[in-house]
DNA sequence: CTTTTCATGTCAGGACTTTGACATACACGG
DNA sequence: CCGTGTATGTCAAAGTCCTGACATGAAAAG
């Protein structure tokens, strides 16, 4: 090598070597484990994430959702409409200010959510315990700064 | 605190500091730039991982290529009809040992994964180059851990 | 005031992925 | 030889997600 590029980083023949490939392979497997672990709570984990944050910051719309969930509005108005269905949120038909509808938890919405919680938390501890702990602030930014360079 | 529970990390409040949303948050935009980039060249995300696992390992059969690549066999089945269809792969309608159609690509699938990659090699690199040097061999380890621990 | 710009909610269509199911092919133990 | 178990390929149906498009409401610019 000893070409003087910017990115001293010798590119990884192996194509699971790579960053992008554990990543996705991390994701998938969160995926996977938080799909099985909610199927038992009747939700989806769109579904999940749109509780979780509405519980966090109430009367968001469907736009803020859906950038909150990393998933397009469309998408987010179909998982609204799931949950509305499901008597888990409530959302006015209209309103007087601007057209963003905020929505909110049902009794039933924060009953459910917080059953799931639990069974989520326990995937999400699982998955912090299997990294040294001092380094999961470090991961914490890695990640962040990893995101940041690819919406950039 | 102080429960003697074995995890001593102090679960964070805030659902955005958990180590399940930051990945999710990463895996997103990888995904969402892979896709803008994958577009010029009429490929889509999972195309191009089942291209380019066919590049090191030729031969692989759906049922291995959908383990490779983290979908099901099912979803596989529709990608490799589609590379099939257009003509960047081969597969032998059938077989004399077992079951599994071993895959190919063809001379236009070399080709198109070869403009492809650059594009996404370059995505993975700005992935990589967002966090420190040093820490690039840890943070693959991590993934690895973290993946492990929740298919097992 | 008018026009432009932007954000939001929604509809339509298509692509992708999953769960569930079935049939086929091989390996193993009876 | 035959049943069991495992692995594979495929079909069908449903759910999920996306791109593209349109209309509405508000704010900013002219």
């Amino acid at each position: 090598m000893h070409d003087g590029t910017p990115s001293s980083q010798t590119p990884a023949a192996d194509v699971t070597e790579r960053l992008g490939y554990r990543l996705k392979r991390a994701a998938a497997a969160l995926r996977s484990a938080m799909d099985r672990a909610l199927r038992e709570y009747g939700l989806t984990v769109p579904q999940y994430a749109c509780l979780e944050l509405l519980d966090q910051r109430p009367g968001l719309s469907n736009a803020e959702l859906a950038r909150g969930t990393f998933v397009t509005r469309q998408s987010m108005n179909v998982v609204l409409r799931g949950l509305q269905d499901a008597g888990l949120i409530t959302r006015p038909a209209t309103t007087d200010r601007g057209r963003a509808l905020p929505a909110h938890l049902t009794k039933e919405g924060h009953r459910r959510l917080a059953a799931a919680r639990s069974a989520v938390y326990a995937i999400d501890q699982r998955m912090t315990d299997a990294v040294p702990e001092q380094r999961l602030a470090e991961i914490l930014a890695d990640l962040d700064h990893m995101a940041a360079a690819l919406d950039g």
